[in-house]
DNA sequence: ATTAATGCAAAGGATTTGCAATACC
DNA sequence: GGTATTGCAAATCCTTTGCATTAAT
């Protein structure tokens, strides 16, 4: 079965020179896998974890084994084509990956429906610029994530509190 | 051996109500290992991950479980008493421990001395409250956390560098 | 007395590793 | 052809769970 021009191979032509050039800097090699792994996680909407990354790929090439998976996600963190999301453990301690192509955001994640927005504002920005500015110290890489509770479920929790507050607790 | 008047078992006087109150909102108990493991935390200085925590219980009392180590753990990030950190993976992926008394900060991680910097600035309370008024997200945790270098780090890598540079690149 | 917390041992999930076979440049 | 990458299977690390026993209110 082929696929749209967009997808799979037919993109290799314009991203290998990128890709190329960004993975044998370090003396890696654009491997076949690697291609493919990367292509699914630029493909993909969500955040995908290794499993799941894993089981895309498997699709494409069923002979992928798990342990490429997470070398090439050590490989691809390391040259920062990728970040690294805990998205606060909502589903245990599994690690969530995405592309850095995309604008620089952050994430919520509703402890109630477990919804994941992503945010900006040009706030965290001014607030990498002063970390390095007041400390010294050179983000290479930075994590903001909070958990709570998402604007839907806290209405919803607001009407079913004010039930229970009428009976009790 | 009798230690000083702020640690210790002679702190329970002053501390019980306050945990007590903490802790028996849920329905649970304050039992003497949780009080332990709360002072061990609360005098600590650094981040504790649970086998240090586990390590530290068992000098005083050497029946003390992993899994009750875990169970606590839990329950005082239930009640917000304590904050995990990840300190961006720098010691694989065991998670880390502080109270939630000190004043909030963040953590910078070097990644080349394994060096933990906390930090806070006024921008990232005007970066909370942006959050929640843009998205209308209630935040009850949050946690932000940078790799990178720091600046001792910083300047040997770049002197280094300078001779490097002059070779090539 | 009732209910929650603990110890234990075993399981669980996610990730990593050594080594022989294979793919890449 | 020489070196990096892969598959495999086993190991490792951290954390969780079911159940019988013990402790707290």
């Amino acid at each position: 079965m082929r696929m749209g021009r967009k997808s799979s191979e037919s993109m290799n032509g314009a991203n290998r020179s990128y890709l190329a050039q960004k993975l044998t800097k370090g003396g890696a090699r654009l491997t076949a896998q690697r291609k493919m792994l990367v292509e699914i996680i630029q493909n993909s909407t969500g955040h995908l974890d290794a499993a799941s990354l894993l089981r895309l790929a498997k699709r494409r090439d069923s002979r992928i084994h798990r342990a490429t998976v997470y070398r090439t996600l050590e490989l691809l963190k390391r040259l920062r084509l990728i970040d690294e999301l805990d998205l606060m453990h909502l589903e245990g301690e599994k690690h969530f990956y995405e592309p850095r192509t995309r604008s620089e955001h952050f994430h919520l994640a509703c402890f109630r429906c477990g919804k994941i927005l992503e945010h900006n504002t040009p706030t965290f920005e001014r607030l990498k610029k002063e970390i390095s500015e007041q400390t010294g110290f050179k983000i290479e890489v930075i994590r903001l994530e909070a958990g709570g509770q998402c604007e839907e479920c806290r209405a919803q929790a607001d009407s079913s509190q004010s039930d229970a507050s009428r009976a009790a607790r």
